[in-house]
DNA sequence: CACATCGATTAATGCGTATTAGTAATGCGC
DNA sequence: GCGCATTACTAATACGCATTAATCGATGTG
């Protein structure tokens, strides 16, 4: 039986050797008289695994301090199979020109949990029109390199969602979703938020309301319209029907001066508005007590079930809720680095807050008593 | 001789199983029914090397396809290979609550260019409060697992910043920085737009000059003043020297109505601002001419090298220059890319946008005459 | 027909670190 | 003084990919 010859070595070319190459732990190993597995040992500083004498700690702690050792992040997260990456992906730019149809407040949480937690962020473009990185059917698997990854935006196809979904790899997606059958979300608590403020209205003496929306299917609006109507629920009966939902795809033209006044004759003294990408239900409302010659806070209280848009940030600061965009990012952030972690799903709730405003005060009835 | 017996296998413990885990190229090889190496050369479609023939190559790439292979960042850069990921380090937050101090705008031409050249963006935090990642000394070197990185603001430690462009890695800080010799910039042409400041003053009809400028050495304030003087060189001579330097380590207090006035009596007629952080430059100089009570297009222009600070944001426009932020975000990703091409580095200097405004106009004795 | 050529593919590495089985040395109890 | 537990380390992996020498066939060549 012959001894295989030894093959000639394939594998690397050897380093240029220009430069002083960055020091390894095996020259620290050689400098304080140690292992290789004993250098990593004593820098990784684990409770657990083998013990260390003291005397060899301070031996190799003092080579790597004169050697200026670093490791490299790379091998290190090769060998631990983690990247410490989360992905970031948002099928529009992250970053459009314009700031205001930005996510930037969700990246502040987002950032900033992500600190928190050791991880670094990757962030995808979905968008990007060209380059290497072509936008195929396959780009949403470029996020793969990443241990988990947060979308952003309603434009994620849900077909590709769908397959990192089915493959276990974590995914979160920022705005309640449930398009592809198992996919994570978080999303902030419309429906406890529109109930606290009815609640507020309720509580002023409001027992007759309308909630205005526009004519969409979307958790968004069905769950502002069911803590709406749960608020009504709670305040009780006083002289029939509480309240009422006017829905129109296009409340612009059909919230009239005249609805307005009809609704005030019957004993409405509240308007709530649903918050939408557009705010058509909510400037459909001002528009209308407008025309219609109403004092807001005295003879009817308005509220807004969100932000207003950003023309009419301006005006007078509605009674509502605001959505809070950091927090939601920083949640996200969280229930991902559950799912890396092979945990449960944390809480995908996240609460509004309550903004008490000024387009709200005591029904007529009460106020001129 | 014995031949030593087969020892049990140390190294890593079997992966939980649980989860479908990405796909290797071992596997995408196994569904292909060809090697490891095989996948790796397909994939890297080097035009040298080895030749493959195309059957084999659809075959691994149809397998790579229906598996979702994505390569491994930190195995392939550990293997000396590239990543097509950039980093971006900035040592505060990425993403300040306050927009105001953001990189947005700089953020904005990053992922434009980055996603051109088909990068992904790592972001690396180093202002992590003290969660996981914490901010050692070593907070710099996570940026290693990518190709290159950018780093944004002045706060980056010189020490760390030193150590990775002595190791060679590709290293591009966003503004121009001498600090650590050897480190590559882009920064904003202060020298030209000064100088097209001045050119527009003078082929207005103005002669004399006079800048204002805080007490600082940095080179946004030595390279416009170097610009000023240009311009005015260039002007010409036109009764005595064209122009003069005031320079104050507190202008708001030393730029009095009487010295504005003097100046005017000395035939200055055009009176030049330096943009700084708190733009107290800016700021003492509207406010002494308000005080002098000179009327600002007529009497005497006025000019203001950059932007003016928030708080003046509503004033009138002044004659100046707009920093192009977008445009070095996506100059200092082209040099990046260079660099980890290991080209040269791209030219660091990016033109500034003038504006014309409105407090600038001919000098009085010509609108006069 | 033996042999050099060329083309396609694979085996066998290396990159730098983390992990763990194994080993040598020492202490302990009876 | 022998077994056994403990301590302190080290050897030998594995991680996933890129690289390159070697190999195996299929063609030409002399």
């Amino acid at each position: 039986m012959e001894e295989p010859r030894k093959r000639a070595r394939p594998g690397r070319a050897p380093a240029p050797a220009g430069r002083t190459a960055r020091p390894r732990q095996a020259e620290v190993a050689r400098l304080a008289g140690v292992s290789q597995a004993t250098v990593s040992l004593v820098l990784a500083d684990k409770r657990q695994g083998p013990a260390i004498s003291e005397e060899t700690r301070q031996k190799v702690l003092e080579a790597a301090r004169s050697l200026g050792y670093v490791p490299d992040p790379a091998a290190r997260r090769l060998a631990a199979a983690r990247n410490n990456l989360l992905g970031v992906f948002s099928f529009t730019a992250t970053f459009p020109t314009d700031v205001q149809h930005s996510y930037y407040p969700f990246l502040v949480g987002v950032e900033r949990e992500a600190a928190e937690r050791g991880y670094d962020l990757v962030l995808f473009t979905g968008s990007s029109t060209g380059g290497a990185g072509a936008a195929g059917p396959d780009a949403l698997n470029r996020v793969r390199l990443a241990d988990g990854c947060l979308f952003l935006g309603r434009h994620a196809p849900a077909q590709e969602l769908r397959r990192l979904v089915a493959d276990g790899f974590p995914v979160v997606h920022l705005g309640r979703r449930d398009e592809p059958e198992g996919l994570h979300w978080v999303g902030a608590d419309y429906v406890s938020a529109a109930r606290e403020v009815v609640d507020h209205l309720a509580a002023l003496g409001h027992r007759r309301m309308v909630l205005i929306r526009e004519d969409d299917e979307a958790p968004a609006s069905t769950d502002r319209e069911q803590g709406f109507l749960e608020g009504l629920e709670a305040a009780g009966p006083a002289g029939g029907p509480g309240g009422a939902v006017f829905r129109s795809a296009d409340p612009e033209r059909d919230l009239t001066p005249e609805r307005l006044r009809s609704w005030l004759a019957d004993g409405v003294t509240a308007f709530v508005a649903e918050e939408t990408d557009t705010g058509a239900a909510w400037r459909a409302l001002r528009r209308a007590v407008a025309e219609a010659g109403i004092d807001c806070p005295r003879e009817a209280s308005l509220a807004l079930l969100g932000s207003p848009p950003a023309d009419l940030a301006d005006g007078p600061e509605p009674t509502g809720f605001d959505i809070p965009r950091t927090r939601l990012g920083a949640a996200a952030v969280r229930m991902l680095a559950a799912l890396v972690a092979g945990e449960e799903a944390t809480e995908p709730l996240v609460a509004c807050t309550f903004r008490p405003g000024v387009t709200s005060g005591p029904p007529p009835a009460i106020a001129d008593r």
